[in-house]
DNA sequence: TAAAAATGTTGCGCTATGTCAACGATTTGA
DNA sequence: TCAAATCGTTGACATAGCGCAACATTTTTA
């Protein structure tokens, strides 16, 4: 098992090495190129996704064509559409590289019959899906409401990386302002 | 077990009449009146709730004194502020109910004691986390650079209860716009 | 049930931010 | 490596929606 994911599990839930080890096999490496798509809106996700390295983004694509980013994967994090996932139904978003990545992927059904027969995964989807429901309420209750200004120093605090890791047209994306307001905060700061 | 209770477990899961029974007594039933608290903003949550009838709204106040509520739990459905259920953390949100209200509460170690020993209450929360997951994606999607009518219409499409049930001001507080916006848009429909 | 408080409506001015345009800088891929 | 494409920056302009105020209406509670 590769040891970035090794290090995940061990973080989060306790499991024997060797259970662990018989977790591996469900988990295939591939690199992806800058840009490419692990999946594209309306097809369906078949896959969760755990970056090793390099970094992904989710996002979708209103009908003005503006791009709303809604999650941003770094090195050792889990990424899918969940509601895709879950649902079976065509995604609404998007998931692509904004890197050369390392990728490991685990197939939807191997992944739920793990969380119905594993504990330690089931442990760990519950993990996920409490952090990704108090990572997405917070943003609703910081963001709301608040002006561009106020949207950029969220950022700064809370991903001070993003700022100087991604380009601004995606960082807007995510901000929910226009590249052209981001650029001019950001020569104010 | 109240019969509401009954009917969600039902829809959700499979589990034996007998060990539905075995959950009732961990749910104590209160009624509240119009605007009373069930948690204030700084305490620690200690309970899940679930809404027989009546209607609670979860939201925050942000530094300029401006309310802003994500989410309405109505008759059949589950809320707490997950955020500090799970860390066990002072809440940074409150839960208040909009009208004279029917709640069963469930001691939050009670609850997850049952979701890691009864299956059945492991599936529903999970069910829970999931769609509470997919719906606050969607709203960010859906709201996230969105004008205030095409918000107005969003809440129509999808909750067309809502706004005659609530009140201007607490229905602006949870689209993210004010109540004088709310108030014109309303007039020109 | 009546007074008080909260909420809804609407006019007006202001400001933040979106849109468009032009051009320089950077990135990308053949 | 170099041409083409994309992205960043900045000015000018337009406008959605906010804040305030004043008054009407509804709701609350004593």
């Amino acid at each position: 098992m590769h040891p970035k994911l090794k290090l995940y599990f061990e973080e989060r839930t306790h499991i024997s090495e060797e259970r662990l080890m018989a977790l591996a096999p469900f988990f295939r490496e591939n690199t992806f190129r800058k840009y490419a798509f692990l999946l594209r809106e309306g097809e369906v996700c078949k896959y969760n996704y755990f970056v090793v390295s390099g970094c992904l983004r989710i996002f979708s694509v209103n009908l003005e064509g503006t791009e709303n980013t809604r999650y941003f994967g770094f090195e050792g994090k889990f990424a899918t559409s969940f509601t895709s996932l879950i649902s079976r139904q065509p995604a609404f978003e998007s998931i692509q590289c904004l890197e050369k990545s390392t990728i490991l992927s685990i197939y939807r059904d191997d992944f739920y019959h793990l969380v119905e027969t594993e504990p330690a995964v089931n442990a760990i989807y519950r993990n996920i899906l409490e952090s990704a429901y108090i990572t997405t309420q917070k943003r609703i209750y910081d963001l709301q409401g608040a002006d561009s200004l106020q949207r950029v120093k969220w950022l700064l605090e809370r991903y001070p990386d993003i700022l100087s890791r991604l380009s601004n047209k995606i960082v807007a994306s995510y901000l929910g302002i226009t590249p052209y307001t981001l650029s001019r905060i950001k020569a104010k700061l």
